[in-house]
DNA sequence: CGGGCAAGTCATCATTTGTTGACTTGAGTT
DNA sequence: AACTCAAGTCAACAAATGATGACTTGCCCG
């Protein structure tokens, strides 16, 4: 290996890593700068460097983070295989955790937490935009709203609780149900 | 008012319902025993002598909450109101927050986490037994754990993270999706 | 009434942890 | 080879916080 000595672009890369692995896994709290120091090999005055501080640490990892339920098919049959993809939490290949986890592990800071209901919000409304029209049903929303909060129970079930068996449930088994709750909850406007 | 000094018993409950309180709000690390302390007007050395420790003084409220999706009527259709009774946060009149958010923002305990854990299989278990035969589907207790899913996401969303509409919606609107996923999450054996 | 004991307080300690300014080192440039 | 400046290290501080043992006070029982 040829350890890139003083390559200041790499070592924060490998800060933001070290530290978005150590928020999702244990939060924010409990989380100590010298611990992402060490995960990296390198003085904790650095983060103070590059990052200005702690918050200023959680705020760059969670915006180098993928976009909970983003990338959304606007076809509707695959809504759901593209739903099932983002909440097997192995299917985010370059990252160890489920992205949404960081976000709920989120320290109290104010603009934290009202960036995360506008994230969780805008989520809903790509649900909805991807289901199809949004007048076919006067709760739409609401409904829309209910299938991201199943994809956050699902996100904490399996990477934060490790519930069985829908931790090692696998995307063809976690497939069907969700088809069926998806249906349930946005009923496909072509097909009254 | 009659403030009853020297009541070892209701000065543990004091200490019980304010470290409940800290404890969902802002999750255990962000909770400090001086604050609990000041919130009941007693000296931190209380909580020792009480609890033993911040981890008892957590597992002590943990064990004075309801359970989560606990006591359902074995009736199918009592299923649903009573499962969004319990989802709907303002439905736990003698507590302010969600129980089970006290169970997410828990410590790294392994103690709990084990404990979390079975919570949420046990209460799988028990909505797969109140809706009706278990072996109507193959993946019933799946399908039952993916509503347990629904309700840990509705409880985050509307406690914690204050999406709307969902927040403000009450229960007569979120009655008639919560039975559309529980008719499609878990069949009724008797209809076929 | 007064002795005993539990309820409650006080002061303090040790540790953890975020923050910070001064210092050192290495790589590229002339 | 000397210079320069950013990359990185070091040591230390101050605040917060859980833990703890000694001390004080009020209630109850004889």
């Amino acid at each position: 290996m040829t350890p890139r000595r003083r390559d200041a672009a790499a070592t924060r890369q490998a800060l933001l890593e070290a530290a978005r692995t150590r928020f999702t896994q244990v939060g924010y709290e409990s989380t100590t700068l010298r611990d992402v120091a060490a995960d990296v090999g390198v003085n904790l005055a650095l983060i103070k460097r590059y990052f200005g501080s702690k918050e200023g640490l959680f705020k760059a990892a969670l915006a180098a983070s993928p976009r909970f339920l983003a990338d959304l098919p606007p076809d509707r049959a695959a809504l759901v295989g593209e739903l099932t993809r983002q909440l097997a939490a192995d299917s985010w290949p370059e990252f160890g955790e489920h992205p949404v986890l960081m976000l709920l592990r989120a320290s109290g800071d104010p603009t934290v937490t009202a960036g995360r209901r506008e994230a969780i919000e805008a989520a809903a409304a790509r649900i909805l935009a991807a289901a199809g029209p949004a007048d076919s049903v006067p709760d739409a929303l609401l409904r829309a709203e209910l299938l991201v909060a199943l994809g956050v129970g699902v996100a904490v079930l399996r990477s934060a609780v490790g519930a069985q068996p829908l931790t090692d449930a696998g995307p063809d088994a976690l497939a069907t149900p969700l088809r069926a709750v998806v249906d349930a909850l946005l009923p496909d406007p072509h097909r009254p």
